[in-house]
DNA sequence: GCCAACGTTGGC
DNA sequence: GCCAACGTTGGC
């Protein structure tokens, strides 16, 4: 079992909206970047935990706990024309892109700030960080997940 | 809105 | 295959 960290920008889909959804799961679609391609198709595994990370909003940080439910398949969404994720290079035989599905687990009392993960002397490998932190899906390593966890459900 | 730190594109 | 120009991410 691995751990990763999702990002997500809150005002286009937040912790909030993930426990609204139907059986609380969504597909993780959207993610344009080659590395982070990689991990979805490749690495991301059923049984697989999440960090959803709220990221370009006024409460930066970590804020919950998803599940994977279903391993890497094609993002629909590179098909749609009238989808802000449309590619037109795609191919339906040989997808570029990928998604996940995810399913809510948990949700933190408060979000656990990106200032205050910076500042935890135990956590120096994710790659929040780290320089190169814009990747959209990024791997945690067993023992920072448990560390900042704990943190987060400290307060 | 600024801007540093990336990633991608395309001419050569 | 190099690399300048351009586009995007994301914290502040």
């Amino acid at each position: 079992m691995n751990y990763w960290l999702f990002k997500t920008e809150p005002d286009t889909f937040s912790i909030d909206d993930l426990i609204n959804r139907p059986e609380q799961t969504e597909p993780w679609e959207g993610v344009r970047n080659y590395q982070a391609r990689n991990f979805l198709r490749d690495e991301v595994a059923e049984g697989d935990h999440v960090f959803i990370y709220h990221s370009s909003c006024k409460l930066v940080g970590i804020a919950g706990i998803a599940t994977v439910v279903r391993a890497g398949y094609a993002d629909e969404s590179q098909f749609d024309p009238d989808s802000a994720y449309y590619d037109p290079k795609a191919d339906r035989d040989d997808p570029r892109w990928f998604r996940v599905d995810v399913k809510f687990k948990e949700k933190f009392a408060r979000v656990l700030p990106l200032k205050t993960i910076k500042q935890m002397p135990d956590i120096t490998n994710i790659g929040l960080v780290k320089k190169g932190h814009r990747l959209s899906i990024m791997p945690v390593d067993q023992q920072e997940w448990k560390t900042l966890s704990d943190a987060a459900r400290q307060t």
